[in-house]
DNA sequence: CCCGAAAAGTAGTCATGACAACTCTCCGGG
DNA sequence: CCCGGAGAGTTGTCATGACTACTTTTCGGG
């Protein structure tokens, strides 16, 4: 699997199947570098490489001198399982379904062609879905996309798989998101379509997708019920999250020219 | 100022001013480590030190050969500016203001023992705060304390300063908390405090915060306005950001038995 | 003039060696 | 029995050197 997989992560992988494993049990200390070093035959590089990720992720904590410990800590979702409903609820072991409220392509009005950085008037692709876990509605999702991006959406087996698994496929990656999260009333629309009462608050997730260049791909609009789904941040002063508490108002600063 | 720091501090420090007074433009390659090296003196170590530093906020981008380009970003927050309120106030140009609504000690019941890891029925400290950002209400705060962390704080100047301060300079520091976000219907509280209409959509975080023995210092549960403040995380597929989506029901198990 | 292959340049990876800063442990004095 | 200090151990930091994988640029042939 990691056979020709960079040092350091080979290490990081079996570092972190310890930890899921219990043979580096939350509290305890974790071997000392020059054990660690003994042990794979490496250079002391690729192991602090591997500990240094696993620090960014949280997993393990530590100071100068100080043995670093195993921390309990929620375990930072991939960039795939949180872009993708779909996969999210597979990784739950919930069944994802979906319903496909309007799907077709339409002129950007000026906000939206800020938003998805193209010119007013140019053709839109929008998509908006309802989407279940196990039966039950969980989320309203509208999603924007450039016409080259979303144009073969609109010709794939929408009510089938992912979107975004249909967009990797053709090549369309993200890799690179922004999510602003907020809280907003339940409009008639998630009334009618979350079985909610109007009024009800919703968990708001706007997000915008960009590929390897910069370009956006996509920017979505996702009201979660909070009885379905909440998120998750974890901190801390060692390692800086790319993480901000902002002021209303600042809201549309960050839909302005981003890179490129 | 850094003048005895780290090299790979100074290194960074140096770049990110060059970032945020535009000698690098977002969309700019940033120069080549070479001629990093050659310019600052060093060796490559620090000056790839930093870059990676940069990288794990997203402010640059960049793979094998690929030439790194600096990306327009939300600037991470220090981990200082998110937890406190009364910092993230002055960072914005804003007054904070609080009013306490209560402040006292009680006996631990067995949710919030088992939140704070307590013993039931021992004593906590709890202090709930109206948050103001230029006399207007922005939040409701509602803390939990160990009595040990807490009793200095009933003695503090409550509606002087900034509870976080006071505990930092009582050498009780949080490096790391764990935030759960979603959405809640105001209740009665709010409603008054904060002057919104019963049910009115608010946005609430909880969370955990811990020293640096892993020990639990505060639970909290923040309700904001939305229309006052939002919440922004970045997330991509080089770096993983400690950030999950996580089906409601999982709530409770990330209140659970944290390291030591 | 266009396209493709070679060359040059850049970042990723790894090894080795060294010193500094800090923490933990252990032991002896009070 | 408690406390403090010395020493050992550990991590942070930095330098140097080398090779690999990839991208960008350049240049020559068609």
């Amino acid at each position: 699997m990691t056979e020709n997989a960079p040092l350091h992560v080979q290490l990081y992988d079996e570092m972190i199947h310890r930890i899921r494993t219990g043979v580096w049990q939350p509290g305890d200390r974790v071997p000392s570098e020059k054990s660690l070093v003994a042990e794979f035959g490496t250079s002391r590089g690729p192991v602090r490489q591997a500990l240094s990720t696993l620090r960014s992720e949280g997993m393990i904590s530590g100071g100068r001198g100080a043995p670093p410990r195993v921390q309990r800590t929620a375990p930072a979702q991939s960039f795939d399982t949180f872009m993708s409903f779909t996969e999210w609820a597979h990784e739950l072991g919930l069944e994802p379904g979906q319903r496909v409220i309007e799907a077709g392509r339409r002129p950007a009005t000026e906000d939206i062609a800020r938003e998805l950085q193209v010119l007013p008037e140019s053709p839109v692709v929008e998509i908006i879905r309802v989407r279940y876990l196990d039966e039950k509605p969980a989320m309203l999702e509208r999603s924007l996309f450039p016409f080259d991006v979303g144009r073969p959406l609109l010709s794939a087996d929408l009510d089938g798989g992912s979107l975004y698994a249909t967009l990797c496929s053709l090549g369309i990656v993200p890799v690179r998101a922004r999510h602003v999260i907020d809280a907003i009333a339940a409009h008639p629309l998630e009334v009618e379509q979350l079985r909610v009462a109007p009024g009800a608050p919703l968990l708001r997730v706007r997000r915008i997708a960009y590929d390897e260049h910069g370009a956006i791909i996509e920017t979505a609009d996702d009201r979660y019920l909070p009885s379905m789904a909440s998120f998750v941040v974890e901190n801390s002063s060692e390692r800086r999250t790319p993480l901000a508490r902002q002021a209303a108002g600042a809201t549309a600063e960050l839909f302005d020219a981003p890179s490129r």
